[in-house]
DNA sequence: TTGAAAGCGTTACCAC
DNA sequence: GTGGTAACGCTTTCAA
């Protein structure tokens, strides 16, 4: 049987209320007391039970924010399944989700948000940071703050106490090298890179992480260009197609959005040699192209789960006291027509 | 606010233990007023707290018995650490788990252990049922004296109350052979099967998978030879050798266990021109054998998650009443060198 | 600064 | 067959 707070209330001499506020560092105690509560719990090896907790929270239940820079991309619909999947697993646990989706990357209308999401007590949030200072010092206000911060799918340099859920972006490029050096054997091979922006922290770990394997691991790999799409369509069927006509290429590597503008330039450009297709993600529109054998493989990286752990540890964390991990990185999962 | 037990008495005008006992199926109650207490925690849309509940039942806490025939296979090694994690995950909410490992297939020792859970007064039992009549009976007996069952890793038919979590072997065999034929794109290929048995039904609906998908779509496949290696290491070298010796092979499709014997004559055998190699699972044999270039490709089934997903969704049936699901079949995972 | 007591939703036990 | 009450572990509020 496990340790209880009346247990240590018993052993210590005092009341349970006076070891839940010296357990939970609430005020209204005399330090020296909370000092001493706080070794015996320690000694006695107490870890508090969920159960109790989250019934006698109904009171006050945990909200939780979560901001996405989501509309208008279809990556994220899987996120928010995975995260409303969560909220009705634990919605016995008091526990409630305040969902904001955001169109485009505005470094005000995030920081905006951030602050109705404090207005309202939130006690943690989840958010896609955008990658800039204001954005950071910001999060490091919140952890400061004794608000739980989970950055997904983008991390941030300089905000230690916040923690990280999302994809190992070098490793992913590396999954899509590896696999092309798979399809081509020993075959030399004219590699074309399609990217979002090289201003993406992941668009370019994951080049780093392709060129890395071409590098050590795959002699016969020659990367003809990187080209720039902006995750945008109609840009991404020009860079595309000029990259096809301007070099022979045997490989096409697609490591962010625009898959389907550059399809279409393939179609057009390479009637009766079609390049080997290794993109990212797995939105309706990419497995689509796998079921119609336009695309060969993609690099997957479990969106649903990112957004139900985002939800489950910090459920864990305001029960438990800590996150179990700074970074929680995603299985990069490679999917085929066959396995979708 | 949601529902609780004390709403529906007041509204039924009966105490919180007759509800109790109506929408539990306790005895001890008249048949009449459990009727109109159910139809009014229907109409009012209850669902049980599972945090009271998992409080409540601090004094008998859920059993669950775990019956694996895993001693000597390396496979359930992550089964087994799924199961620890989820039982640690559950600790705080009174459940407990009682493991027990086997060594082989034998019936009686099954039923003997299944019968030993039964004395402990398990709520539930979790295991990898062998092909039997004697065991597809004794498993409905199970499910009809209410207690649930969960058939891991391998289906069993006529076991309709039992509920199936596991490999889409099917879809295994599939993934399979996608992945060779993008590695061969158009080339003529033949390919060799090493099954583990013939009698073992997940062996035989990986291969119809792979066969189908051969039909289909990868024309140029032409499969030599299906042996059987009985899982074992050394028949697996020898009729890997002598399907070696005997056909031309271009790929080795491995789809159970004997893969380490299996290499060990494709390495004798094919010095300069070695076959595409691709098996199932990632036992930590076929991970070193995917690094060393041994293994071009696995598919894998997610032993973790299949340990983890048994004991949660046992917990939620306890907690709710029903599983909400008849069988969960896991993502087959392709894994090459890079994303193990 | 501390203790006592009520309450979160559910179950079990003892009276009646 | 039914109701009342204590209990599970924890938090919160009110008094002292």
């Amino acid at each position: 049987m496990s340790v209880t707070i009346k247990q240590i209330a018993e052993y210590a001499g005092v009341s349970r209320g006076t070891v839940d506020r010296a357990l939970n560092n609430r005020d209204g105690i005399n330090p020296t007391v909370a000092k001493r509560i706080k070794k015996i719990a320690q000694e006695l090896g107490y870890t508090p039970n969920r159960a109790g907790k989250a019934l006698a929270s109904k009171k006050n239940p945990i909200q939780i924010g979560v901001i996405l820079n989501s509309i208008g991309n279809t990556f994220f619909d899987d996120v928010i399944k995975g995260i409303k999947f969560a909220q009705e697993e634990y919605r016995d646990f008091s526990l409630n989700v305040h969902l904001i989706e955001l169109k485009g990357y505005d470094v005000n209308k995030q920081l905006e948000k951030i602050d109705e999401l404090v207005e309202k007590n939130v006690n943690a949030i989840v958010l896609t940071p955008i990658n800039d200072e204001i954005i950071s010092s910001k999060i490091n206000e919140l952890t400061n703050n004794n608000i739980s911060v989970i950055k997904l799918n983008s991390d941030l340099e300089n905000t230690e106490d916040a923690v990280y859920i999302g994809c190992d972006y070098e490793k992913s490029g590396s999954t899509g090298a590896g696999l092309l050096r798979l399809f081509r054997k020993e075959n030399d091979t004219n590699i074309g890179i399609i990217t979002g922006s090289v201003k993406m922290l992941g668009h370019n770990q994951r080049i780093r992480g392709f060129l890395n394997v071409c590098k050590k691991d795959f002699e016969n790999a020659n990367v003809v260009e990187i080209v720039e799409n902006n995750d945008d369509n109609d840009i991404s069927y020009e860079v595309t197609k000029q990259l096809l006509t301007e070099h022979k290429v045997d490989a096409l590597y697609f490591c962010a959005g625009g898959v389907i503008g550059g399809i279409k330039a393939v179609d057009e450009i390479c009637k009766d040699n079609r390049p080997i297709i290794i993109c990212c993600d797995d939105t309706p529109e990419i497995k689509e192209l796998l079921i119609q054998d336009k695309i060969n493989a993609t690099v997957c990286q479990q969106p649903f789960n990112q957004g139900y752990e985002s939800i489950k540890s910090i459920f864990n964390k305001l029960m438990v006291g800590e996150f179990n991990f700074k970074e929680l990185y995603m299985q990069n999962e490679i999917k085929i027509k066959y396995n979708i």
